[in-house]
DNA sequence: GTCGAAGTTTGATGATTTTCGTAGTACGGT
DNA sequence: ACCGTACTACGAAAATCATCAAACTTCGAC
């Protein structure tokens, strides 16, 4: 079970899109993964929580469809859905990362 | 008490404005006033709901700085922060409302 | 094959949230 | 002054959510 479950681009709807980024440490998540422009490992991200809520969080936002998660190896590769989140909501993903830190 | 608190658009927070958009019933009132571009009075919107509850949602989205309610007589009318939203997150809220229904 | 590193699962707990009913306030009209 | 309308306040119940610890899985390296 290399892969796991994700949904389809008109899977994706925008309830659980912003119930996803309505918390503070996924939002912190998506924020880290839109300052890089490649994936990253979300385990190494040095949040003040424990790997079980990380892992939590990791499949909200990956089950809203906000963000892509690859294993590599032992660890997750978790990218930012751009260009499916542009294409839904144009803007909006822009107008959250603008925000003042 | 004929005025009502209201965030300063500096003190609109980005956690606490998409928790508020986070709800199925307040994004349904959101999109309602998008919709208008007058003020709307949201007790007269039929949602599900009972009065109470309806005041607790619309108080939220006050607090987080998403309306602008001001009373009129006995009801109270609510307006979509457009400009400051679009100020601090430009492309957040039409982002939201391309959202097919 | 064994070991450690990275992550998941499960179950529990405490906090937050949504919801409602009831009672109360505020306003406008008659 | 009274009445009806629109809304608010106050609990309280139910549901949801974030968090953790402990046990388990998976993978790569030695």
């Amino acid at each position: 079970m290399t892969t796991l479950p994700h949904p389809e681009r008109d899977e994706i709807r925008i309830e659980l899109v912003l119930q996803a980024l309505a918390d503070p440490v996924r939002l912190r998540i998506v924020r880290e993964l839109a300052a890089a422009d490649t994936g990253l490992q979300c385990g190494a991200m040095d949040l003040g929580i424990t790997k079980s809520t990380l892992t939590h969080h990791v499949r909200t936002l990956r089950e809203a469809g906000v963000v892509r998660v690859h294993p590599q190896g032992t660890a997750r590769i978790s990218t930012l859905r751009r260009d499916d989140l542009e294409a839904l909501y144009p803007g909006l993903l822009g107008g959250i990362l603008a925000a003042p830190r």
